[in-house]
RNA sequence: GGGCAGGUGGCCGAGUGGUCGAAGGCGCUCCCCUGCUAAGGGAGUAGGCGGUUUGUCCCGUCUCGAGGGUUCGAAUCCCUUCCUGCCCGCCA
């Protein structure tokens, strides 16, 4: 969310990021909104003040046993009850408008944000690893139920489109492969590991960014809860409502979750295999920081997340999204795309953000820079290091044997017990 | 699910209609005294919104789990709701 006295004093800035975005939001209906929530305010405290000072008057009164006094005040008093009562409706009413039209709107982007229409123009930045030669490549899929080991039909029976179900190695490749990942985030990166929960209240969807603008993306259960899109959500939330000292920071969370995405406005892209479906589980990293160091947690985050698919010799690009591709909250987000030989193509296996303090905003997630400072919000960052799914399938396309069986990556071994998986 | 008891400042804890944003204690910060393995004295110590100011000091107002209500006036009374603890029931 966005800081209304910024757009109050930076309503250039403001404007040029949004004509950016290809959003349609203007400054000065902004400004103009609060302006009269400001006067309202004004009126209010000034009619509570009348009214405060006479009641203590009545209560002083009342004290030295002056009834007649009181009584008199309190005649005097009577109509400014419900002036006061107005105003604060009043102001309740405004606060929320101006509350409501700020929370749909998108986080400003970093300066270096590349202009573009879509993903098609992002901008690559390094690329690692080299691209294996191999003769006519199969994709996960065929690799999978060649195996007998990805079984999408028996999916759709128990739950219909856009569903996987893994059985025996390649289960276990899944389960190895997050632990590799939590494993490598909390003893080498110094990430807390958590295990949160997957349902949670509209609020916390609200904090990060979800809502309200993008319920048709989410799962609801028939109460009150929301199936967790992704980990960032429940993991950043972890500061919500916080004053943490300075010190505290910067805090790091990993988690490894059950992701459910209801792929509205989906259909038909990626209907095979399981790089789109409803659920998949992922390893996500979650960092809080103080304003200046966001931009290098940010790099640091990133290299976490590359820092995997190198342990796993899987080839990949870094890339930086453009104008047309960045998220809702993101000041600037790199893209980690993984070569996928059954597709020729690089895709998407993690998204690293620095959201700067726009979901701080929301949640009301702060930290004071000295003991006796003044609060300000910190700085939330979140990437996937990496969304498991997808590795599975990056590993299966990437380590496929002429033989159709997958070879395990070196790293992996431990976890797995074995060097190969093959057919039953 | 049924019953009982609670939710107060960083923490503990007082406060059942009037000058309470809130006693006292702990913790923390600063100052003083003293002088040594510890202690004594003093001051300060929440956040939001708005104003004023940019001498960052002051002023107004709101906030005692949350939301509504009664009242001239509510931490204190009423209603709703959430959460916590304990007992019973049920259950991975």
């Amino acid at each position: 969310m966005h800081d209304i006295r910024f757009i109050k004093e930076n309503p250039d800035i403001f404007d040029a990021n949004m004509a950016k975005r290809g959003a349609n939001y203007r400054a000065e209906d902004l400004i103009a909104l609060d302006d009269a929530r400001v006067a309202n305010t004004r009126a209010m405290n000034d009619a509570q003040a009348a009214q405060k000072s006479a009641s203590k008057k009545i209560g002083a009164a009342k004290a030295s046993g002056d009834e007649a006094a009181a009584a008199k005040v309190m005649e005097e008093v009577a109509s400014l009850k419900a002036e006061v009562q107005a105003l604060e409706a009043k102001d309740r009413e405004l606060s929320d408008d101006v509350r409501t039209a700020l929370l749909p709107i998108p986080n400003l982007l970093a300066d270096d944000v590349p202009e573009g229409d879509g993903e098609d123009d992002n901008v690559e930045l390094r690329t690692w690893g080299e691209i294996k030669e191999i003769a006519s490549p199969k994709d996960h899929v065929d690799l999978g139920e060649a195996l007998g080991q990805m079984d999408f039909e028996r999916a759709a029976i128990l739950s219909g489109a856009r569903f996987t179900l893994l059985r025996r190695d390649l289960a276990k490749l899944e389960r190895a492969l997050a632990h590799f990942m939590l494993q490598t985030h909390t003893e080498e990166f110094g990430y807390e590991e958590i295990s949160p929960p997957a349902l949670v209240l509209p609020e916390i969807l609200e904090g990060t960014g979800q809502l309200p603008k993008f319920e048709e993306d989410l799962f609801k259960t028939t109460g009150d809860h929301y199936l967790i899109p992704t980990a960032e959500v429940p993991l950043t939330n972890m500061v919500r409502d916080d004053i943490l000292s300075g010190e505290a920071l910067p805090k790091r969370y990993t988690g490894w979750t059950h992701c459910f995405r209801s792929e509205a406005g989906s259909s038909g892209k990626d209907t095979r295999g399981m790089i789109r479906v409803h659920q998949f589980s992922k390893v996500e990293l979650v960092s809080v920081t103080t304003p200046e160091t966001s931009w290098e947690e940010h790099d640091r985050m990133t290299e976490c997340a590359e820092h995997v698919l190198k342990q796993l010799e899987l080839p990949f690009r870094t890339v930086v999204q453009c104008t047309g591709d960045i998220g809702f909250g993101s000041l600037k987000t790199y893209d980690l795309e993984v070569w996928l030989p059954g597709q020729q193509k690089y895709r998407e296996i993690s998204s690293c953000s620095n959201c700067g303090d726009f979901q701080a905003r929301r949640m009301n997630a702060r930290f004071r820079r000295e003991a006796k400072g003044k609060p300000e919000f910190v700085h939330t960052l979140n990437g996937s290091g990496l969304a498991v799914g997808r590795t599975v399938v990056a590993v299966v396309e990437n380590y496929q044997n002429p033989d159709g069986s997958i070879t395990v990556p070196a790293v992996l071994v431990p976890f797995m017990g074995k060097a190969k998986i093959e057919a039953a």
